[in-house]
DNA sequence: TCGTGTGTTCAGGT
DNA sequence: CACCTGAACACACG
């Protein structure tokens, strides 16, 4: 489940369990997963070690001893797995067997997810073409991002080059928080709901993120606990409709988010 | 059985 | 040219 907020939980996952360790083996799977040669993740990795952790949008940065750094994206199924037996778990495509021989895997089992060697998050980040993460977003910046853009809100807040760390979730908590509605052209937001789109992105993947990663439940104001058609709107103003929006099954509440004309 | 889907990429249209 | 949309990708799951 890996936009930003599940990300966090990783990167929490990672610093409690991988930092520090001297990696003595490298098993590595699917070559689709990775986004270089596979012989040079082994020699990078071999006898290395994590020092720390960053996060940038849904990506995870594993920082290495000597400067560069294993980069991973979760895809829609991938997660990280730390363990002490030996049977290396299902869908492992990637385990690194440290010098205490417990281990991680990183696990994916619809392969969607991708692992890469960079330099640096920054080096990462301009090479790739990604936005500003969109916990460190502000509100100069953000209406920066709208200015002239003239398709879905939507489509924009899940642009992960323009705004790094939102998905399709969370666009629609987002938006159903914000009271607007999915297909809302950009250029036909008034100022005041502009605010108010970008004090819910802040919002909303904060107490996200907060329940990922202390492991509580959402709010049951929250769409994303009942983000299913025909379900009641957690306001109690109707039933939540499905539609499609930037190719994108949408979850809405057709009240509470009126379509502009 | 078959449709669906939390991810990105990329071709093609405006 | 910059921007936008939607199909394609692979495969588990209900």
């Amino acid at each position: 489940m890996p936009e930003l907020p599940e990300v966090a939980y990783q990167k929490k996952y990672a610093d409690a369990t991988i930092l520090h360790k001297k990696i003595v083996k490298v098993e590595t799977g699917d070559k689709k997963i990775y986004q270089s040669d596979k012989k040079d993740f082994e020699k990078v990795l071999q006898n290395n070690q994590f020092t720390g952790s960053e996060r940038l949008g849904k990506y995870l940065f594993l920082n290495l001893e000597k400067n560069r750094c294993l980069v991973v994206h979760f895809g829609m199924t991938g997660k990280l797995e730390y363990y002490q037996h030996d049977e290396v778990p299902k869908y492992a495509q990637l385990t690194l067997t440290f010098e205490d021989y417990s281990r991680v895997s990183f696990t994916c089992p619809r392969k969607f997810g991708k692992l890469y060697l960079a330099d640096s998050l920054t080096e990462f980040q301009k090479e790739n073409n990604l936005g500003i993460d969109a916990l460190a977003l502000g509100k100069p910046e953000f209406f920066e991002i709208l200015d002239g853009k003239t398709g879905t809100i939507k489509g924009l807040l899940m642009n992960q080059k323009l705004i790094a760390g939102i998905g399709n979730l969370y666009a629609d908590e987002v938006l159903f928080q914000a009271k607007i509605h999915p297909t809302t052209k950009i250029d036909k937001l008034s100022e005041k709901e502009k605010q108010e789109i970008f004090k819910e992105i802040e919002k909303v993947l904060e107490v996200v993120k907060e329940a990922r990663v202390e492991g509580k439940k959402l709010p049951d104001t929250y769409l994303t606990s009942v983000r299913k058609k025909g379900e009641d709107c957690p306001r109690n103003n109707g039933k939540i409709e499905q539609i499609k929006v930037s190719g994108r099954t949408t979850y809405f509440c057709p009240t509470c988010q009126k379509e502009k004309s």
